[in-house]
DNA sequence: GGGCGAATGATAATTGATTCTCGATTCGCG
DNA sequence: CGCGAATCGAGAATCAATTATCATTCGCCC
C-alpha cells in the first residue's frame, strides 16, 4: 500500500521547511507538487502522521497549530511579528530550573521567544 | 461619574484571585457579587481595563486569554493540566540567554511550566 | 418624578480553526 | 479492463471564543 502522492507531497513540505509549518503553509508548500491538494487532506495526513509519531504538534499562543517532525532534541520556538512564521531554536537554555510555589508538580514547559526573523530584522 | 458596580465587581474579582483569570472565571467569580452579571460586560471590562493599562492579558496555547494585573514583575505562568487554572510563577528563571540563529532579534519571551497544581496534586 | 445618555445583559452573529459529509477519483489487484 | 475500497476535495457544519445588536435598565441631573 504505497503512499499517496498528496500525503507524499505533505511529507516533503514538511521536511523541506526547516521550520514547523501550520496546516496553511503546508497547502500552499504541498501545492508545488499537487495543485488541488484540499486543506482537508492536509488536516487529515497531519492528524495520522501525529498519531504515528513522524509528527508533533507545536502550540503556541494565539496561533494556528504548527507540525514539525517528532523525535527532535528537546528545544523551543521563536514566532516572529512580522511574518508570523515559527522557527525552531536549538536546545533549551539552562535547562530551565523555575523555582515552583510548594506543592506544584512540574512535567513540561515551553518557551517561546518573540522577536524578528532575521529576514523581517533585516527588512526593518 | 462613579463606576459601575458590574464594573467595580470585575475589578475586585481580578484583585482577590491571586492568579490571572479568563472571562468564564471572572463572570463566575463576580457573579457573587453581582449575581445577573453577563458576559458581554464582562468582555467589554476586560478590554477597557487592559486599554487603561490596568490588566494585562496573559495568551496560552489552546486556552482563552486570561487576565493579570498589570505592572507586575517580569514573570512567567503555571499551567495546571488538571484543573486548568493557571498560575504565576514568580520571577524569570535565568533571565533567559537563548542564542538565537543569526540575524534574529529577540523582543520578549514567554514561558509556560505545565503540570499540576497543589490541590491537584495532592489529590491526585 | 421625569428625561437622557451611558452601561448592561440576553442572544444572535462573527471569526478562525478544524472536522464532517458526500459525490468523485484513484489505486490495488485480479 | 473493471470492481471495491480507500482517499480526495469542496463546501457545509461544528466549536469555542469573542463581538455586535438592541431593547431594557440604571445613574444622575434638573
Amino acid at each position: 500500500m504505497g503512499e499517496t502522492k498528496q500525503r507524499q507531497a505533505i511529507r516533503e513540505a514538511l521536511e523541506r521547511a526547516a521550520r514547523p509549518l501550520s496546516p496553511q503553509e503546508v497547502v500552499a508548500e504541498a501545492q508545488a507538487d499537487v495543485p488541488r491538494l484540499g486543506i482537508a487532506t492536509v488536516y487529515r495526513a497531519l492528524k495520522s502522521l501525529v498519531d504515528e509519531g513522524w509528527l508533533a504538534a507545536v502550540e503556541l499562543p494565539g496561533q494556528p497549530t504548527r507540525y514539525e517532525r517528532a523525535g527532535k532534541h528537546h528545544h523551543h520556538h521563536f514566532q516572529c511579528r512580522r511574518c508570523d512564521r515559527t522557527y525552531e531554536l536549538p536546545g533549551c537554555p539552562s535547562d530551565l530550573q523555575v523555582p515552583l510555589p510548594k506543592g506544584f508538580v512540574a512535567d513540561d514547559h515551553e518557551v517561546v521567544v518573540y522577536g524578528r526573523c532575521a529576514a523581517c530584522a533585516r527588512s526593518k
